[in-house]
DNA sequence: TAGATTGTTAATCGATTAACAATC
DNA sequence: TAGATTGTTAATCGATTAACAATC
């Protein structure tokens, strides 16, 4: 990719809906698209497509378009979905075994080595070959086996806690479902998932469309 | 609030952080805040914080602050939480399960009236008091309860028809959790819940973290 | 070659930040 | 009153869109 330019966080979270609208159409044989037809597709102008692409390098090719193989390679690459990432969840509720049980994780190459949770009803028990275990031996599990991505699904209180100890044993990547703001520091990423405020996002919006007609 | 004005969509997807921040205030008994303070609590500048409050009216005191009980009702009128929300769960797996667990979603007015799964195993089963029903029951069910907001928990590939089963039937809010753009009628407001996109924004970052350290 | 479509620069638009008068 | 902090206008910054030359 080019040198030296800031890339904003808002073209960064375009290429995820670029890299899975080029999966649908490798899916469907379709092996070339232009700019304009894949502004049809994610809703993005035309123009916005070609400066995001831009950003990491020359990927079409002038009269005819983008070739989709090459393109969702490459955006791939960019994503880092290229590589594989050891992962463990953290809270072994309904949220977690969600992530554990979705197969698409395992897909992009997301590898669950465990769960862990504090609830002895549930430790010891299996999601898809995944073990549940005591969130005692977290730090221990961390370091023996050098995980590198973190799923947060705890409870709100408990939250912050188990994030420390996951960065303090050399996690790097956080993916955060407990409502409230994590701090990490500063070498270790962090991604809240944040659902209170995409319902109250979705209310605001219902509440604007309906404000005339309610009695 | 203000006629006229176009506020624009980041503006109403920070007010929610001010909401869940002034609830945390509220429950520490801190009943006053500036803007300066709020800022360091959530990140956003002093200065944005009190432009996006003035697009919906003046609910600060020069020389005081924002007081915290009074700025949390308004954001919560604002966002639409001051009222009560009929909800169905469509599919029963884990994430439909999940958010019929959370404790949070019944305080904020949200009462899920049922859940909905073509699983056989399911159907019958309960949830929080929740029943799960059967998918073929769904349309006369919205109609008999006048339910207004769905929640898509559904794979991928049915998730669009049972969106418009929800919008033929008259729900007029969708909060969707299937990797997918969800097309509805204009009337309808949907908030489509991207958790692969932010996996790999997350990936994005760790990568671009670590791409020196790597071996 | 002619037509199509990219890559890229320039123009526009909108959002954020700064500044400060108003006022509690 | 003096100090603090909002509300609001103006300035800046950044992101999006438009335009078109380059080129396949």
């Amino acid at each position: 990719m080019k040198k030296g330019k800031r890339i904003s966080d808002a073209v960064i979270r375009r290429l995820p809906k670029y890299y899975r609208y080029l999966g649908d159409l490798i899916s469907s044989d379709i092996n070339r698209i232009s700019s304009s037809e894949l502004s049809k597709l994610t809703g993005f102008t035309a123009s916005q497509i070609r400066q995001d692409l831009n950003n990491f390098g020359g990927f079409g090719q002038q009269g005819y378009g983008y070739d989709t193989k090459r393109l969702h390679v490459e955006i791939g690459k960019i994503l880092g979905l290229d590589k594989k990432y050891k992962v463990i969840i953290v809270g072994a509720g309904n949220i977690g075994q969600a992530i554990a049980n979705y197969a698409g994780f395992y897909e992009e190459g997301f590898e669950v080595l465990a769960l862990f949770d504090k609830n002895p009803k549930l430790i010891g028990l299996k999601i898809r070959d995944i073990e549940i275990k005591d969130v005692d031996d977290l730090a221990a599990f961390i370091k023996r086996n050098e995980v590198e991505f973190g799923v947060i699904c705890t409870p709100k209180e408990t939250s912050q806690d188990m994030a420390d100890i996951l960065t303090e044993n050399g996690i790097k990547a956080l993916w955060n479902f407990a409502p409230l703001d994590i701090k990490v520091p500063e070498h270790v990423s962090i991604e809240d998932v944040r659902l209170n405020e995409s319902l109250y996002t979705l209310t605001y919006y219902y509440s604007r469309n309906n404000e005339n007609t309610e009695e």
